[in-house]
DNA sequence: AGCACGCCGACT
DNA sequence: GTCGGCGTGCTC
């Protein structure tokens, strides 16, 4: 057969981990952008046309298909060329996160039919209070305008926020573009859909890791094919094929939940501004406790800034308290002080809930010999084992390695000397009952509370007063609406202080803070009392005065001298090796051919956090700059100078939030 | 990501 | 002597 005429080449990015794009033969040019299917080695695969220019000298196999789907829109692929290079990561991974085979599968003939696009934009929605409609009016404008531009939304908790940027939402609908609503945990915001339906009579579509086959599937075509007009989802759904996208909102900003930790190691938050720019579209940060990086951004102008400070419908905002444990010591073995547990009784006793928060899943963090001292440790990991009584198991929370609590002990033999350290949820449970055997208790925990379905059930239980005491770990801290809750303990409000971390003060009090909103939001006003062993400690402070701007001028203060983010830049080097010695040789030789200079500073070698993870041994560098200094370009010559053993291996995290 | 090629341990 | 472990390399 004789080959065609005038046959072209194109580049074809495949997502996988290479960097630049594979040339193929085709018959004529096709657009960037196109999804085709062609050859790798002996299995056929499918990219997308890039729009690099194609490689002449390479030999080429000729594209098998072109496949009949809308091509990637332009700007998703800026973005995608975007993420890549800040993130120092191969364009074709970045690609992976946008496209996958498995979605591209034509629907069957007799489908199950979705429902997407319909929220109506026109569906008359809640009433807005006078603050609300004063926020949302300017929250239209902005996206009215249909040019790139980011507000920073902070409205203290129960000021009705969702329903404000529900508002910007329509707006985009009204201009026929299409929004998206990144949310850190989708799978639990059932109230949150149901804020939706109310304002647009119908649900939105969803996107997260726990969708089924199909409706992903059929998600990712309807966005596609602009049939989806709201996308609520969790990060990944930034590299949705959005093609007329008009509005990105990031609700609960602030969240390190919108960190990728691995892979591709993005922060949501911040490449949501980036597509929002490459797409000409407005974006909306919206917090209670924003980060300080947004914070930063409103106060020199980069961002402009929305505050909504009173809670909607004259609820008002709780009295914090802290409780000295010094000062009120709980009992020996127990861990609630008689402080808290006398204004839990009276709560109780008034007929509204109690909640009380530890986050900290399972019994004990901590299980020992006392005989020998000898502790329980993960053999994968450096991190403590877990024990779980509701699980009657021994869990490591970072690889998920789970045993059965060992007869006696493995150093001394001694038999029946565990002895459990240091409280969990399950543990709260055990004292609650030991107090208030009559009150009905509920724990919400990961481990108690699998997915959305379960948690609208407790959810459901608490707002119909089926539950006096709730229990929970960071999953009862946000988005929640109980009305009848007036009392939140949090049981240790130091937690999270120790250990030195960049952000430790900041999470805390976004945490606390957040935890703290969940009391009185209804007319009962609500009260919180925060248990530590250091009540003048500043975080403590700052949540009783509630003077968040005075703790962030604090924090702002601390970092600033120091080139700290976000008055400097950060990226960490994780080298990992099979062998220990290796790793310690990669993270010496990085040491030694590290960049030097003004306003550039590297710290470590140290043990990476988790200095074993999954059987590989871990070192972290940082690297901390000026803000001028393009990082980027930095670690792309240290990494090329150094000599790097092929069998350890070296991943850049720009901007890391983990430190512990 | 797959898949092939290639050098070291327990089986027919 | 082979089957198979997964480290390493390659894919237009």
């Amino acid at each position: 057969m004789e080959p065609p005429s005038r046959s072209t080449r194109v580049s074809v990015l495949l997502p996988y981990k290479f960097d630049a794009p594979f040339t193929y033969a085709a018959e004529e040019a096709l657009p960037p952008g196109t999804l085709v299917r062609v050859p790798l080695s002996t299995r056929m695969v499918v990219g997308a046309v890039w729009g690099d220019a194609p490689d002449q000298g390479v030999k080429t196999k000729p594209i098998a298909e072109v496949l009949a789907f809308p091509p990637l829109p332009r700007p998703l692929m800026d973005f995608i060329d975007w993420v890549a290079a800040y993130t120092l990561s191969k364009r074709g991974d970045v690609l992976a996160l946008a496209l996958k085979e498995s979605l591209l599968a034509a629907p069957p003939k007799r489908g199950k039919a979705y429902a997407f696009g319909g929220a109506d934009p026109a569906h008359p929605g809640p009433e807005l209070s006078t603050a609300q409609a004063a926020a949302a009016a300017a929250l239209r404008d902005s996206v009215a305008g249909q040019t790139f531009g980011v507000t920073l939304l902070d409205g203290v908790t129960g000021s009705g926020k969702t329903e404000v940027y529900l508002e910007a939402v329509a707006q985009a609908l009204r201009n026929n573009r299409q929004a998206l609503v990144l949310l850190p945990e989708i799978a639990l915001s059932v109230q949150f859909l149901q804020r939706f339906e109310r304002r647009f009579g119908a649900a939105p579509a969803v996107w997260h890791s726990e969708l089924t086959p199909a409706l992903r599937r059929e998600t990712f075509r309807a966005v596609a094919q602009g049939r989806a007009n709201v996308v609520v989802g969790a990060r990944s759904a930034l590299f949705l094929p959005f093609p007329a996208l008009g509005l990105i909102v990031v609700d609960e900003e602030h969240e390190s939940a919108f960190k990728q930790e691995d892979g591709v190691m993005y922060n949501a938050r911040d490449m949501a501004v980036v597509r929002a720019r490459l797409s000409a579209a407005p974006c909306v940060l919206v917090s209670a406790t924003p980060s300080l990086e947004s914070v930063e951004n409103a106060a020199s102008g980069r961002y402009a800034r929305l505050d909504l400070p009173a809670r909607h419908g004259g609820a008002v905002l709780p009295l914090v308290k802290s409780v000295d444990l010094r000062a009120h010591p709980p009992e020996r073995g127990k861990f609630l002080s008689p402080v808290l547990v006398e204004a839990a009784r009276e709560t109780l006793a008034r007929g509204e809930q109690v909640m009380l928060f530890l986050n900290r899943r399972g019994y004990a963090p901590l299980t020992l010999c006392r005989r020998c001292g000898h502790r329980l440790s993960c053999p994968n990991c450096t991190a403590w084992l877990v024990e779980h009584r509701s699980h009657a198991r021994l869990i490591c929370h970072h690889c998920g390695h789970s045993a059965a609590i060992p007869e006696k002990c493995p150093a001394c033999e001694a038999e029946g000397s565990f002895v459990p350290i240091g409280p969990g949820v399950e543990r709260i449970a055990e004292e609650v009952a030991g107090l208030f055997p009559e009150a009905r208790t509920l724990v919400m925990a990961s481990d108690h509370i699998s997915g959305p379905k379960q948690a609208a059930e407790a959810a459901a239980r608490i707002t119909e007063r089926d539950a006096d005491i709730i229990i929970g770990t960071q999953m009862v801290a946000k988005g929640w609406h109980f009305p009848h809750l007036t009392l939140v303990g949090v049981v240790d409000a130091d937690l999270g202080l120790a250990g030195g971390d960049l952000r430790a003060g900041e999470r805390t009090v976004q945490m606390l803070h957040q935890v703290a909103g969940r009391a009185g939001r209804a007319q009962a006003p609500g009260t919180v009392l925060l248990q530590s062993f250091s009540p003048e400690h500043p975080v403590i402070m700052a949540l009783i005065s509630g003077d968040l701007p005075d703790f962030y001028a604090q924090e702002a203060a601390a970092r600033r001298p120091g080139h700290w983010p976000p008055y400097g830049r950060l990226a960490a080097l994780i080298i990992s090796a099979t062998d220990e010695k290796l790793a310690d040789q990669t993270a010496r030789a990085l040491s030694r051919t590290a960049p030097r200079g003004p306003g550039i500073e590297v710290l470590g070698p140290a043990p990476a956090p988790y200095a074993l993870l999954r059987g590989r041994f871990r070192r972290r560098l940082l690297l901390k700059t000026a803000k001028h200094i393009q990082i980027q370009g930095l670690l792309r010559d240290w990494l090329a100078q150094t000599d790097i053993h092929k069998s350890s291996r070296v991943d850049v995290d720009i901007d890391p939030v983990s430190f512990m």
